[in-house]
RNA sequence: GAGCCGUUAGCUCAGCUGGUAGAGCAACUGCCUUUUAAGCAGUGGGUCACAGGUUCGAAUCCUGUACGGCUCACCA
């Protein structure tokens, strides 16, 4: 404080001072870390530990050390042995991972080490390891700190399983303290932006990671077991097609072009079936240059596949079982709570037809008549821009939503919201498409293909006009995908699904930030 | 983009209608050979997000900024 302003306090504060510009000339939320960093007491005394082990020969970064064993392999095979069939083991196990607990009673001492499997409680006494080691541990060995360990298994008097160690390797030293161990790290803010500690505090999020994966990998299981063919089709588009949604407009340099990242694969993935790849899917990120909440990030994942010889009801049945597939082998119930709500996935899913809906709600008037559909619309503040069809999804979508807690399909889209949807044989002003709402959010979209490519001509330049009547979400021509057309699709249908919506109900998250590792923040 | 709320020790949180900061964990020094949120005794640690303002006096009241959360809008 003010009373110790000594000469040499003072130089050195006046340095840190330095130092803090310094970074605030790059960065300001870095300066908070980097002045920590600089006057941190657990930070320089973990350093001087690091320096002391450096004096003893010891390497605090070591390499080499191998382990033959994992925390939950010791864990399922030995821990419902008695202490007396303990005894008969006299194997020594090696075990490497993080020491993330530590209780020492002086002339012994326990302490947990956690690796990728689990954690396994490590036991050291003074007289059953040479004395370095055993002051080593005591006076050098930090909670965080990574450690290999050697040794032979037994209970203790509560019946742990636990290594009794005879050697132990130094083989990380961490220069932080880790978040506390009883409440876990809390804060939303270094949950997302520190993750790794995230995932060493918090077992939850190591849980939804799994999840995660393990529902991508099924979804790869479902669809190679049908045939699908997994492609990879270009990030960097010249024209942002597939979706109306606005782009990230990247630049090539030595092309001197402007490029956009995908909002959508579909249109390579449907030349690809023009080639002869009849199913073929991708699974990969998709970038919307548009607004972040709980449930949008700038980049999400996306699967998208077609099946060619099927249609948009062959899809419905297919994602039926894709999903259930996947709900059954991650949750393990059909029947399970999502926030607030319980979820039913049993099939058959509820189907609802639009306009059915509509009519049902108004009376025929709100398809028929456009005056009175407008007049709706307006009351109830939608913005339609006269186009038919956005103000009637927008309609069915306020007022009904909400309601579809349970897998539903929606179907009966109007045509002029569905530029690349094949239209209905019996009904020229709807599409065979349809979307899947779970929890009253869409998590799936999916149509008979559109591939006559005069039709798809007509409506990419519907499109354009929309631009001009003041839309400023619509489709772009694409003549190179015309073209490919004309060479002929086969009758083809596709569907996309959002696969951070799904893992956000498959584990419980309410927040699309709690499926994404690093979602998107200010930097 | 708009509204509301938040930011206090490494972590988790207190701090009433203004009187220049507290606890638990972690850390440090001791003691302790079966603990597991180990225990006991002691110690250190804070530009109370940042910048202004009001005031004799601000973590506390006001304004602005940054970052975050929630809701809404656009969308998947």
């Amino acid at each position: 404080m003010g009373t110790q302003r000594g000469g040499e306090q003072y130089d050195s504060f006046g340095e840190g001072c330095f130092q803090s510009q310094l970074g605030f000339i790059f960065c300001d939320s870095q300066w908070k870390r980097d002045s920590n960093a600089m006057e941190d007491k657990q930070f320089e005394l973990r350093k001087s530990k690091l320096e002391e082990l450096r004096a003893m020969g010891i390497d605090p970064y070591a390499n080499g050390f191998t382990p033959e064993h994992t925390a939950g392999e010791l864990v399922s095979l030995h821990a419902s042995k008695s202490p007396e069939e303990l005894e008969q083991v006299e194997d020594l196990f090696s075990l490497a991972g993080r020491i993330v607990s530590k209780r020492d009673f002086g002339k012994s001492a326990f302490f947990h080490l956690s690796d990728r499997t689990g954690q396994i409680q490590g036991f050291m006494q003074k007289n059953s390891i040479d004395e370095k080691t055993y002051t080593l541990f005591r006076k050098l060995l930090d909670v965080g700190d990574f450690a290999g360990v050697r040794g032979e298994l037994f209970k203790t008097r509560t019946g742990e399983l636990t290594v009794r160690v005879r050697e132990l390797f130094f083989l990380t030293k961490a220069l932080r303290p880790l978040p506390e161990k009883w409440h876990g790290l809390q804060d939303v803010e270094t949950r997302y932006r520190q993750r790794y500690l995230d995932l060493i505090a918090n077992q939850r999020t190591k849980e939804i990671f799994k999840t995660r994966s393990k529902v991508i990998n099924l979804i790869r299981r479902f669809l190679d077991e049908r045939d699908f063919l997994e492609v990879e089709t270009p990030v960097l588009h010249p024209i942002a097609g597939g979706a109306t949604a606005k782009p990230f407009i990247t630049h090539h340099n030595a092309l001197d072009m402007d490029l956009y990242l995908r909002i959508a694969p579909e249109l390579y993935l449907k030349r690809l079936v023009v080639g002869g790849l009849e199913r073929v899917y991708e699974l990969g990120r998709t970038f919307r240059n548009e607004g972040v909440s709980t449930k949008h990030n700038p980049e999400f994942t996306m699967i998208e596949f077609y099946q060619a010889y099927a249609t948009y009801e062959d899809l419905m049945n297919l994602i039926e079982e894709l999903v259930c597939y996947v709900v059954e082998n991650t949750v393990g119930d059909t029947l399970f709570e999502y926030e607030d709500k319980k979820i039913d996935f049993k099939r058959p899913w509820n189907r609802i037809n639009i306009y059915e809906a509509l009519r049902e709600k108004f009376g025929s008037e709100i398809t028929e008549d456009d005056q009175f559909l407008f007049a709706r619309a307006d009351s109830m503040g939608i913005n339609h821009n006269g186009i038919k069809g956005k103000a009637l999804t927008e309609i069915f979508e306020a007022l009904f939503e909400d309601s579809l807690v349970n897998p539903t399909f929606v179907y009966g889209f109007p045509l002029d919201v569905s530029p690349l949807a094949r239209k209905n044989d019996d009904d020229p002003e709807v599409v065979d498409r349809f979307e899947l709402y779970i929890y009253g959010r869409e998590i799936a979209n999916a149509f008979s293909e559109l591939n006559d490519p005069i039709d798809q001509k007509k409506r990419f330049t519907d499109q354009v006009e929309m631009k001009e009547k003041g839309e400023d979400e619509y489709h772009e021509m694409d003549n190179d995908y015309v073209s490919a057309l004309e060479y002929g699709m086969p009758p083809t249908a596709g569907a996309g699904i959002g696969i951070d919506r799904l893992v956000m109900l498959l584990t419980n998250s309410s927040s699309i930030r709690e499926v994404i590792f690093f979602p998107h923040l200010r930097p």
